[in-house]
DNA sequence: GGATGTGAATGTCTTCACAGCT
DNA sequence: AGCTGTGAAGACATTCACATCC
């Protein structure tokens, strides 16, 4: 069960998103046909995807919803919910904290970081913004393994690295950057701007 | 010069914020090593990468960083700008319409949409957020190509084979479901909750 | 000497196709 | 009969290594 390829993981997220819906339905199995539809793959890429943890349809009916749900929320790590620290108190940042999606994934965040004085000590949603030189001492207090990081190019790296060095072993980072961090921190980055481009050179050759 | 990698399209897009800095710099010249090195790969890839579009180095010296700039703003479309509509006024919507990563990039939001009598006829930044049953209506005054659809998971499907049938040609999704459209729209999703469900999956094996 | 450009080798992911259960 | 589970084949992407040119 080593080597697992990233693609897999994120279509188990898919996958899992799709069965608490049939859940939801009242659906007692589901096919990798199904699943397949409407996770925008094939059933054999489903059933591969599956494979690599064991085995847990039956063959000739599909897959029992609820073991399968449980089994994958186990895979991805969410049977408990975690905590994150959010870096970066602007635009974007307030969008994260308010998007209803973390939440009920099971993802909370615990603290906000800025360095703009006129931003520390006000409150959003009840959550104190603070100072983002006081990341080491809090991370100490209260060690947190994910950051999401959502702040200027400039200050991502180094910030990063401070993270990183107090413990943090996930990032995600919305800074338009590769972060350069050990190999041992999982780094997930999102670049919108980037997609853009990327769709921009799909008009181009379509 | 038929199908690129997808991959190979994201790196170029990196190459060229770091040549646009370099430039910025007063740098004349530039190998693929350094460029590996600011976008977390290999010098290999990088000139593979850049192989699959013609040779626009020196041998000996490297890469010329004002033509390769300018031909990776061409590869990717980005000579001239490119209006794009946002379809839903929420907070991750209001984030990206202020995100200055986009204009820098020559993408201009040209109309909001929202289907909340609440916020049709507000403005944000003085412009006007519209009713979304106006869609085709406007898509045929001013055709768009770029959609960003930032609304939830249930509506996402249907305003999305709308835009298609107004004549979008490609969808940035921030809807964390998988759009079933034809191949010749471009779709790219992001979908911030998986990508913190990938970490957490990341932090379970590590 | 130094760095590109590229076929060939390797590695990774997806698809096929069918044996094996239920 | 229906649908899973999985080796084997195929497609795709990355890395190697070296001839080529400035």
């Amino acid at each position: 069960m080593r080597k697992i390829p990233e693609s897999t993981v994120r279509r188990l997220a898919l996958y899992l998103r799709y069965l608490e819906e049939s859940s939801a339905g009242g659906q007692v199995t589901i096919s990798s046909a199904e699943l397949a539809r409407r996770g925008g793959t094939t059933s054999a890429q489903v059933r591969k995807d599956l494979s690599f943890f064991g085995s847990f349809g039956k063959r000739g009916l599909g897959y029992p919803v609820a073991a399968l749900t449980g089994r994958l929320r186990e895979i991805l790590g969410l049977k408990s919910p975690h905590r994150v620290i959010l870096i970066g108190a602007g635009k974007v940042g307030a969008a994260l904290m308010h998007y209803p999606g973390f939440a009920e994934r099971g993802f909370s965040v615990a603290a906000i970081y800025d360095r703009d004085p006129r931003k520390i000590g006000s409150r959003w949603n009840g959550l104190l913004i603070r100072d983002v030189r006081h990341l080491e001492r809090d991370l100490r207090r209260e060690p947190t393994d994910i950051a999401i990081v959502v702040i200027p190019a400039t200050a991502a790296q180094q910030v990063a690295e401070r993270l990183v060095s107090a413990g943090v072993k996930a990032i995600l980072n919305f800074a338009p950057v590769q972060l350069v961090l050990p190999d041992s921190v999982a780094v997930r980055n999102v670049n919108m701007a980037l997609e853009l481009e990327t769709l921009s050179y799909d008009l181009t050759v379509r």
